[in-house]
DNA sequence: GGGAGTAATTGACCTAACTCAATTATTTAC
DNA sequence: GTAAATAATTGAGTTAGGTCAATTACTCCC
């Protein structure tokens, strides 16, 4: 496999470039095919987009792209796990999201002016990830309009998604905020209880919820002592999500 | 002015329900005319939108819709203040946005499913709202999809926003928190100082910050007695935004 | 313009959460 | 498979920021 390897960082391994890499994955392409902003594309469309594309196959720790690059790619997960976080001036690292396989992600710089990455985005373990151009996306778009309705129908979701995310940020207290995340993971949220896979080991969990691991530990060995979770490594079960709303009022 | 009254609540005055009234104020046809999802439209299309519209006149803590209400319309600023906030099961009100002359809100229910108030919103003093429905807007769109070019661009810059919101909100303490809100609040960010106006009364750029009032009035005065900060009522001038990224390391 | 209601400030106190440190698990890499 | 690195947990001590309370300053009405 052809990769070459650029700039680095004392934080994580070096930025990742992929040689032209043909997607022809059946899985890859299944998932491609359901999500919103490609379901719509017909067949030729897809196939030129892919054409266009890179496939990346990032490991543990190593970088897709740094906060303020220009962004001339955004990618879609068909394998593995990454996350996105910032770095401020002190080196401070803080968690902004994780990504799994089915998920879009900078995606959103699309249309934005100037078009920069707002954030880091690096691979949890091995992943693949198809690499789409901007411009491709968009020429097709653009000579295709109707695709702009799916686009759109995700794009606005998008917007809630994260306002539903800063709602959480603004709940004042550690202890609640995990309890909402939990809750968030939960497949039907309170209304039934189930078993969650933490998206991120527990110390960027923490760092997304903006709070230190020590912190998160603590709560959750508080929550289990209490019997509203069981925790099993990163998979924990709720049994109750209403008790849990209860105790967090 | 005929205005009829329903639901209330002990947090706001009743929700405002407007009886039809022409928006042909030339100063907020000029304003609709310059945001984003309105510009492109042609004079006819943009006059069929405006008529099956209804303007709004809410004042002081009137409520404009509440969060898990159906959504079948969004709004457009034309004067005054607003802002958007949830309220949690013990009644705690947090604050997520401010609203301004010249903005768009609840416009991303637009492509919800199913299109629901994903908070409350609430004028702060007398504003002057345009109320428009959700299916007029996406008619509009369907059958002429040029104009979802524009309205792509949108959707795409609000979730950006709304990630760089939730970035802020990634910061452990409240101080620095409220320097990046601050900073944010720059017309030219960190570039040179200047003076800003809070967009919202200082116990609720606390709530949107996730502090207390007490908090926030504490470490104001803090970074008023370093000489960081000039504060005369809700205006702050700052002269030198890059001292208070340092400190805020 | 005056009174009611709300917002802002300040002090004293307290506790949730941070820091530092040490130990034990769990991963990752060779 | 084993060593090295990283993550998680737990304890002890400290502090940022929350809570409660009292005072002052605004703002919005009538």
């Amino acid at each position: 496999m052809a990769l070459t390897q650029t700039a680095e960082t004392r934080y994580s391994k070096p930025i990742l470039v992929a040689v032209n890499k043909p997607f022809d994955d059946e899985d890859g392409l299944k998932a491609l095919r359901s999500h919103p902003l490609f379901s719509e594309l017909n067949g030729k469309d897809l196939q030129h987009l892919i054409q266009q594309s890179r496939r990346l196959r990032p490991g543990h720790h190593q970088l897709l792209y740094r906060q303020d690059m220009p962004a001339h790619h955004f990618f879609f997960v068909t394998s593995g796990r990454l996350r996105l976080y910032r770095l401020d001036s002190s080196g401070i690292d803080r968690t902004l999201d994780s990504i799994a396989p089915g998920d879009c992600f900078a995606e959103v710089m699309i249309y934005a002016d100037p078009p920069r990455y707002a954030c880091y985005a690096e691979a949890l373990k091995s992943s693949e990830v198809l690499m789409i151009p901007v411009k491709a996306y968009q020429d097709m778009i653009e000579s295709n309009p109707k695709y702009a309705q799916a686009a759109l129908r995700h794009y606005a979701k998008r917007a809630v998604s994260r306002f539903h995310d800063l709602e959480i940020m603004t709940v004042q207290n550690a202890r609640d905020r995990l309890i909402r995340y939990l809750i968030d993971l939960l497949p039907n949220g309170a209304e039934e209880g189930g078993e969650v896979e933490l998206p991120l080991p527990k110390c960027l969990v923490a760092s997304r919820l903006a709070m230190q691991p020590e912190t998160f530990s603590r709560i959750l060995a508080d929550l289990k002592a209490n019997g509203l979770v069981r925790v099993n490594r990163s998979r924990l079960f709720i049994s109750d999500p209403q008790r849990l709303i209860e105790i967090s009022q």
